[in-house]
DNA sequence: GATTTTATGGAATAAAAATTCCAAAATACA
DNA sequence: TGTATTTTGGAATTTTTATTCCATAAAATC
């Protein structure tokens, strides 16, 4: 019998020649091999959003006598993949407790590591009045304005375009040409500016967030310690503390961006309750 | 639902209370979890040496319903051996399916849940030998340009933050005033161009890539599936997989920020050592 | 050692899952 | 624009799988 990655081989190969369906079916089976291995057809069926019979369909145009025989090859593949994780994570351990000082490379297993434990952190560090807290200022607000400088500039730049797929009306104030002051000032009461800034605080965020808050527009804070410059003008803020990896601290922000994330999903949830009522 | 490991801590402890078939099946059970969470009742039935009708009254006895709703446990205990958080995230999305109406749920933790599925995954996904190539690319590059478009803007963003701090002179396409194209006419042979594009591909995008790639500049691409359009033209490619919740796959991308920061820690410690040597 | 109770296997049945097939929709082609 | 071809979804059917039930065997109790 073919193994999976043969298989896997073999569909990526056939991927532009296929039927429109069967590409939607390809590509969701590359990225659920789990779901592929363990359900059953309509179980997939109704993840993947197309009929049991396309599932056969794309089976049989691999070779196989129909769905069922192809996942048999999935489940080889999961139960292998059993072992080759297994394998490594004590691979992986091993390295690490034999040598303390020089981890050995790959090191990506590492930062993967710190990743793991940062969003297991935002567990704690964030509670949840404050998250729902910001949901309803942004919620209420008339437009919301997003500022952030240097590395935390992407989370700013994220939260903008979610918001906007959202249809909350969004401004990014993205300093472009130096115009950072300038572009605040379109802001009016009944607006909200989210900050980001993470050490070392941007003062040009930190002048534009004490203007906007003489102006009483309201203040949205998201940074890393209760130190923070930012904080003596915010009416609400969230912490996120990430862990470093060799002094790179947050510099990935994995959990900053799950927040994020978060937050516009509750946003979201709440504008179509309020649409809806 | 009672967990794998639940299940089997209570199954050891009946054990010596068993009848002798049942204590039989109970062996088989515990030294082949791998063929009870996949088999069907009768293949094991035949492997252990017994009749299916003693495999559901096994389950029976332990409080199931039936042969499969056991199985249902087993199986869920292989996949969460691969990442042992997922259990808790089926978990959750049963508990938010069966309670759609309003009640305050914990949507961060779910959106955290997911991150750390996204990282697990990450292991598997990247391969080491396209890692340290790509590695090797930006080491030996002149220039490193970035493009992205979109959603994936900020971890181009990110890149080229990170990458100028460590002294690798990098350059971002950022398409301001719709000069994309324009500004990619800079790139000369020994440069690299770094190209991030994830669903829908942006075909700006794909249109630099493909004229880059005519003038011989080394092209990296990273993108979350095999079936990019990007991909006929890269000489290295990574691929992330992001696991999505609610639809909003990958919006937050923590596997791809954690590999991104990996990839420029790798960067830096190539680049001291070619320094120092 | 007879009788009751419990355990067991396997055939019959029920349930679930996969597959087939056909009509309708979409697309390509003339 | 009409016709042929391909693709698609879903209901009907078949196959597979799980479960029930009962006759028989084994063990325990008296």
């Amino acid at each position: 019998m073919e193994n999976f990655d043969q298989l896997q081989k073999r569909m990526r190969l056939e991927y532009p020649d296929l039927s429109p369906r069967l590409q939607h079916l390809l590509s969701f089976a590359i990225s659920h091999p789990h779901e592929m291995a363990l359900e059953t057809i309509s179980e997939i069926a109704q993840k993947a959003q197309a009929p049991p019979s396309s599932l056969v369909r794309f089976a049989k145009h691999f070779g196989f006598q129909g769905f069922s025989s192809m996942q048999k090859v999935f489940r080889s593949g999961l139960v292998s993949s059993i072992s080759n994780y297994r394998q490594r994570t004590r691979d992986l351990e091993k390295r690490l407790s034999e040598n303390q000082k020089g981890i050995i490379p790959p090191y990506l297993d590492y930062f993967i590591e710190g990743g793991i434990e940062s969003l297991n952190n935002l567990r704690q560090s964030v509670n949840e009045s404050d998250l729902k807290k910001v949901v309803e200022l942004l919620a209420e607000s008339k437009t919301v304005y997003l500022v952030a400088q240097r590395r935390s500039f992407p989370v700013a730049f994220y939260l903008h375009y979610a918001l906007s797929h959202l249809g909350k009306p969004a401004q990014l104030l993205d300093s472009l040409g130096g115009m950072l002051s300038e572009q605040g000032k379109v802001m009016k009461e009944g607006d909200a500016l989210f900050a980001v800034s993470f050490p070392p605080y941007a003062p040009e965020v930190l002048n534009l967030v004490k203007e906007a808050s003489l102006e009483n527009i309201k203040i949205i804070g998201l940074t890393d310690s209760p130190l923070s410059p930012l904080l003596s003008h915010t009416d609400v803020h969230l912490e996120v503390h990430e862990k470093d990896r060799f002094g790179f601290r947050g510099l990935s922000f994995p959990a900053m961006y799950c927040l994020a994330l978060c937050l516009v999903f509750e946003l979201g949830r709440l504008m179509d309750h309020q649409n809806g009522s």
